[in-house]
DNA sequence: AATGAATGAGCGTTCATTCAT
DNA sequence: AATGAATGAACGCTCATTCAT
């Protein structure tokens, strides 16, 4: 948690500094981020950040709180009620994809730190994130067992894995399509997305074998 | 790649630094792997790794390249001659078993290495082995759909994604259950693991949604 | 010497920050006192205590000629005229007693700081103590010498030393006596403590050769 | 404890190094003390000192039990068998001299380590000598009040204390004459010292007060 | 006068790599 | 070829002091 003096410096340096910080932790691994370049890039002493942070500990938590929160604003017009189980992977890919495009240093933050960083902490967060995320995801297949729009001959912790798993593999098809032509992700032509989405949401509704 | 020094000296010794290099970037991050720590371990000088090896750089990626020719060396008995995707994706889940009971740290280090792992080296890391295992699969799905196994209105490549990812999240269940029990991965029940892949196996061929 | 603001302010104020001040110096040693602690438990802002001072030199020969000057005070009270040395030396730990009583933090801080302090004032102020001190209790020495109460076959000096060295180690034993029953200085029983000093006394007297 | 590197390297350098850091940490208080200057002085770079070291602390604590070998090397030619007490304090007097004038900076070490210094080993250090230190001469003179040759009247621990500082007064005497003339305390007229000696042994003896 | 944010020199420690033997 | 000592850049963190408001 940062200091009360982060809170009392003006609004413009404080967004300043939130951006560097998740812009360097999203970039490299947590051993390589180096509070001095932090500092030159917001223009600040180095000493100053440690008059805002208790530590490179807290500036990294900081910055992940500061990225979460901008999902959960995304996440606030979404009604999860009433809905079947194809809906909601449908929106939040939706979401995702909105978040991507709109804040890409934070979507690469949240990716990385409770998986592929190298911080002392991954276990840490890993497990806050999974007390937020899978339990929506959880809760919500049951409903929709209970509810008979899915399978109720699986039990529902497979069911959740097997959506989590696949999404987070179609994201990486339209990372590694980015890469291959060279472009940001946002720049991929929104037919395509559209036209891999349905062919996700298929998959998922009928399965991949023939009938 | 290692200096020829590397493979005039013993057999014995070459294979204690090969294990060693293994366990060592398996077990922590790139970054907190400490070269003196493997010299001390392997009873070799540190100065010697340096006779053996270019740097850093070069004994991680040899250690991937061990690795990686383990598991090679488990598919060469498998036979992916005319079976579908669903015995392949059985067998295959079956090889995985196999690999990370028999060398856990061979896994744990292809797992993390071009996933989670901090190197500067991940992404280079990534393609090379998306050239090796990708491919294979792609093929695989190909040749399915053109024999009529599994449908051909989706993209080879969603197909492949969509298998990847899932039975990446499967393997996820299985780690975090152990874990939950304060067992290894090869303790858990044999019957339990069954249950839980033929689970999947289900999943992947009828899909989630109720007909 | 403290700026002239420093004399400007409330004197409550002035009291808060000078008995701070002297707990700060007398509990930690120079160079682990931190400036902005001690504004902070003055309730006041740390580019104040800057106000008021030079710098932390200054705040810290403040404390000490502070702590001194509560010392004199008690002198004032003794009567040293037609008095033998072993009626002062009594006295003068009598007195020595009731400021280690009353004022604990300003004892602890004399007591350290010309010995056992780190700042790089030590020599200075130990040569200030020394012209204070001593020469009271050396121009006592020599009157004692001439009224006849102790011997003159040996230099005042070395019985000056003599008496501040076996009193201070004497001091000592109540420390360690209190620190080794787990309780402060004060409250040791009143009448183990007399006869310590009274022991203390005979040495002097007498000296511990048996006659 | 130094590293095993430390008695690989040669003689003279592990010698140098030896005396640099009883030197520094003689000279300034722990805190003060920086290993780059060290260093710089040994001709060695800042992190060898960590290959011969595990940190600052063991640097430390390997000066003081160097000094102290030097101490008790000295001691080793002393015989305490059916000697007086005021034999004993005249040979620890000699011995402290001989320990001055040929090892200063180690004796400042000594001097210093637990009283004056700031390191956050103080305590533990101070303990350690007086385990060694404070019981030989507790026993000594224990053995010399059941023989009779001073009084028993008074508290063992009372005449150590009284012996202890007196003496420890003493030799501040003579620091403060050298530094008065402005030489080394070494430097002072033989028989001076000879006749401020007599003089402190003459009180120990009879006491300060004229029978 | 009061505030508290800003600064930056300073220090302990790590570790990949080089080098002399 | 083998050794392990030597090197020094790098980095997290502290804190007295200054400065703008």
């Amino acid at each position: 948690m940062p200091k009360k003096t982060f809170y009392s410096i003006s609004e413009e340096k404080r967004e300043r500094i939130t951006k560097t910080l998740i812009k360097y932790f999203a970039e490299k691994p947590y051993s390589k981020v180096d509070i001095e370049d932090i500092a030159k890039e917001c223009k600040v002493a180095k000493g100053s950040m440690y008059q805002y942070f208790e530590n490179k500990k807290d500036m990294y938590f900081y910055a992940i709180e500061s990225a979460t929160k901008k999902t959960l604003e995304l996440l606030r017009d979404v009604n999860l009620e009433n809905i079947s189980l194809f809906d909601y992977v449908e929106q939040s890919f939706e979401l995702n994809w909105n978040f991507l495009v709109r804040y890409p240093y934070e979507y690469m933050l949240l990716e990385k730190s409770a998986f592929y960083d190298d911080s002392p902490y991954r276990e840490e967060i890993r497990e806050y994130y999974e007390r937020i995320t899978k339990n929506i995801l959880y809760e919500f297949v049951i409903k929709n067992q209970k509810a008979g729009f899915i399978r109720d001959d699986i039990p529902p912790e497979i069911i959740v894995a097997f959506i989590e798993g696949s999404s987070w593999a179609f994201k990486k098809i339209f990372i590694s399509l980015a890469k291959s032509k060279g472009i940001g992700v946002k720049d991929l032509p929104v037919d395509q997305i559209k036209k891999l989405q349905k062919d996700y949401i298929t998959i998922l509704k009928e399965g991949i074998g023939k009938k």
